[in-house]
RNA sequence: GCCCCGUUCGUCUAUUGGUUUAGGACAUCGCCCUCUCAAGGCGGAAAGACGGGUUCGAUUCCCGUACGGGGCGCCA
């Protein structure tokens, strides 16, 4: 029997960053070991959850191809014997209620009827008196004519989990070692709310459980929910699943990612024109190493290196700058097609390029295929292929304002109308004889030749771009520049 | 305030008591290559928070301090 690994988010916002590095770390884990990775959609808060989240979780995973062996498919099926795999669902079905009723037949869980208000009324105070701010347990001893009274004003109970108030809870962690927390600090938590809706540490244990978790790994966000719900796992007479808590990302400030650092996005980083292969190996570096600290991993090879032995135990910083260049290194390692495949949604975004003759725009694309590190700079990179020719003014300062310029350019003309072969060989020897013969250096013909077809000093190699704009093109743009030189 | 956790180059990290002048990667600086920009090659600068122990010997083990983070909801 093999393992079972989830990655269970909550549907109310996009997709972040942190969540896929999670789901990636329990994908690896289920890989590795051929266990099985699980999706469940913890919708529980009926508030703030949205199907528009969940298809984001979606959407965000199936980009980054972090497939899932069981849950809710987008396409509304279900895949796997244990659902279903969404909260609110489950909730519905009764799955929680049993274990509630168990639990309150038992006498481990009452009925709280504290309002809201009361409630933070007792934070505030306990927060003045310098206290922890903490549920004390009031409503644990309710007679009977008490809990008819508050029915009789129309409240509605939550019911409260009775936490053991002596000893301490301890469990050994994967990554972290043994932790332990004195049970006194503890408090006895919500399992349901007044709506009848479960709560998230009641209704993580009972999934947990129920679809037979052998690990979980989430981040350390939660590791002070665990003591909690070991407890709420003896209560109802489980063990409770391998623990394994990884350390968080921060952002540059050194608080937990988020928003304010820019993008968190999934998606967005796939607008913005990364590859999923990068941001999915960069991903996996953040908090996470070999024994020789290998940087790039080829296709399948995370999933065989994957040990939750290399896990850091403090946060990492991301860090952008090294993502960019991880993006660089795969889409130099992609093929001329699939550079192409990946720039095409930029490409025809830019829309300069629409019917364009595809043969020919592959070659265009991988030409400075070197140079890009992310997809999204491509159309700007080879727009003048097909685009007019927008001059950089320092471009032209630099270069046209030079007195060899209108001369190079003359000589680069004279060669190029009597050239028959416009392919890059001879386009640079012919370049180089004009140099030679009107007496200036190689490069005194290049630089004006390269704005004057391109409008910049940067670009792709000289003589292949040359070749592929083409001979009309290239005289067109050489004569039309030659207004530019003094 | 209380609880938990963490602390190696700017950043991600290797190191599990001696093999270490603490290694690699990004970034940075210099050189080479070169028709530009890149890419590539070579080289440089750059780190064990602090204070106590334990030990023949601590980055590595223990304690304390400092700093940082996370949590303390009828959110997850």
């Amino acid at each position: 029997m093999g393992n079972r690994v989830r990655f269970a988010p909550s549907p109310t916002g996009h997709l972040h960053i942190g969540g896929l590095r999670t789901a990636l770390f329990n994908y690896l884990f289920a890989k590795k070991y051929g266990g099985s990775f699980i999706l469940r959609i913890e919708d529980t808060d009926e508030e703030r959850s949205t199907a528009a989240s969940t298809q984001a979780i979606f959407d965000g995973l199936l980009w980054a191809q972090l497939t899932w062996d069981e849950g809710p498919m987008p396409n509304g099926e279900v895949k796997g014997a244990y659902g279903p795999y969404y909260q609110a669902q489950r909730a519905q079905e009764g799955v929680y209620q049993k274990f509630i009723d168990q639990l309150l037949a038992e006498d481990k869980a009452y009925q709280c009827y504290c309002t809201p208000q009361e409630l933070e009324a007792m934070r505030t105070q306990q927060q003045a008196n310098k206290l922890p701010p903490r549920y004390d347990g009031r409503c644990r001893r309710l007679t009977g004519e008490q809990k008819e009274a508050f029915k009789a004003q129309g409240r509605k109970p939550v019911i409260r989990f009775k936490m053991p108030k002596e000893g301490e809870t301890k469990f050994t962690d994967l990554i972290r070692g043994e932790v332990s927390f004195a049970n006194k600090d503890l408090y006895d938590l919500v399992i349901q709310k007044a709506s009848g809706i479960p709560t998230y540490n009641f209704a993580v244990v009972v999934d947990d459980h129920l679809m037979e978790m052998t690990h979980v790994i989430r981040g350390d966000d939660h590791i002070s929910n665990t003591p909690a719900q070991i407890q709420l796992y003896r209560a109802l007479g489980w063990a409770h699943p391998i623990m394994a808590h990884l350390s968080m990302i921060h952002g540059p400030d050194g608080t937990k990612l988020s928003k304010r650092h820019g993008d968190t996005s999934v998606i967005e980083y796939k607008k913005q024109g990364y590859l999923p292969q990068a941001l999915i190996n960069y991903l996996a570096l953040l908090g996470w190493s070999t024994p020789d600290s290998q940087q790039l991993f080829a296709p399948g090879e995370l999933e065989q290196k994957f040990d939750i032995a290399g896990c850091q135990k403090s946060p990492a910083v991301f860090d952008p700058v090294k993502l960019q260049w991880m993006n660089g290194e795969y889409i130099r390692g992609l093929s001329k097609d699939a550079l192409y495949e990946a720039a095409k949604p930029f490409i025809d975004e830019a829309g300069f390029a629409a019917g364009a003759d595809t043969e020919r725009l592959k070659d265009i694309v991988a030409l400075e295929q070197e140079k890009y590190k992310t997809l999204k700079e491509i159309p700007d990179l080879i727009s003048f292929f097909y685009a007019d020719v927008t001059f950089d003014e320092a471009a032209v300062e630099k270069v046209f304002k030079q007195p060899t310029a209108k001369a190079a350019l003359e000589a680069a003309i004279a060669k190029y109308e009597a050239l028959d072969s416009f392919t890059e060989q001879p386009l640079e020897e012919a370049a180089r004889a004009a140099a030679k013969e009107s007496g200036l250096k190689a490069g005194q013909i290049f630089h004006p030749a390269r704005v004057a077809v391109s409008g910049r000093t940067n670009g792709p190699t000289l003589f292949k771009m040359l070749e592929y704009m083409g001979k009309d093109m290239v005289l067109k743009r050489m004569r039309a520049a030659l207004g530019l030189t003094v």
